[in-house]
DNA sequence: CTTTATGCAAAGCGTTTGCATACTT
DNA sequence: AAGTATGCAAACGCTTTGCATAAAG
């Protein structure tokens, strides 16, 4: 466990949500200014390998990092790619897990809701709705 | 409507399932050996801005593309990056679209299942599952 | 002393963009 | 002629990697 790592997880923890990997980056530079984007990246990497984080692979362009390990859903929004947690019901239940899906066995799910953000909602008031309409089929919905 | 437009669209159609823009690229190309990255990129983007075709911004690295513009979820094998289509109940009914969530205004959602394709299964026979806890934790679920 | 991690910089990969040329209409 | 699309190659943004040095165990 050296400064580095240390320094990451704590980022990790106060950042609270679903930072980048850029983010964690220069949180931490904030405690240790000579880190490295590369130590960043292979701590994170690392971490996730053994469970101790979360790697999220959700639409989007860059990839998130979670402290929470247990399965959660999420609502992205279309317009600034802000992440949250959200509790969905129904989620698929456990016990469909390891059953089979056209062949494929069956692991997990993940279950993205998509929408706007109160901040971009309110950005929105009165214009037009042309940018959200292309956005929003982006989503895989 | 240009070759290369009409090119770029059949092979989206061709190649059924949901093909990244490199492998869109490389169809495309045995029509027209000139044609270049940069216009099936565009062509594609384009394309998904009018409602033509689908852009899937679904967990792994890249960007994929689809035909079918109706909404639908995806099955994705967590070891070779395999995405096929599934219907998977329950869905979030209509109704609670436009709802909000935690602030959000809710515009839709997509649930990607994730797991291990008939092909991988095969490969990992008797095989330690490592590789597969480590990836599997990413799926986001 | 052996292993593991670090900083730095360069490379990688998928995607986007600037620009001059070539089609459309 | 005005507008749009193309090929090419360079640029981009995020992430990974090679390598020499430094810290851990």
């Amino acid at each position: 466990m050296t400064r580095q790592r240390r320094a990451i997880l704590d980022a990790l923890h106060r950042l609270a949500s679903h930072p980048t990997g850029d983010e964690v980056y220069r949180a931490a530079r904030r405690r240790l200014p000579h880190i490295s984007l590369g130590t960043v990246y292979r701590n994170l990497e690392l971490l996730s390998a053994r469970g101790i984080i979360r790697k999220l692979e959700v639409g989007g362009a860059q990839r998130r990092f979670d402290t929470g390990v247990e399965a959660h859903d999420h609502i992205r929004c279309l317009s600034c790619g802000r992440l949250d947690d959200v509790a969905v019901k129904p989620r698929i239940s456990d016990a469909s897990l390891g059953r089979q899906l056209r062949g494929y066995q069956v692991l997990g799910h993940h279950l993205e809701v998509l929408g706007l953000c109160p901040e971009c909602r309110t950005k929105r008031r009165g214009r037009n709705k042309d940018t959200l309409a292309r956005s929003g089929n982006a989503g895989g919905a």
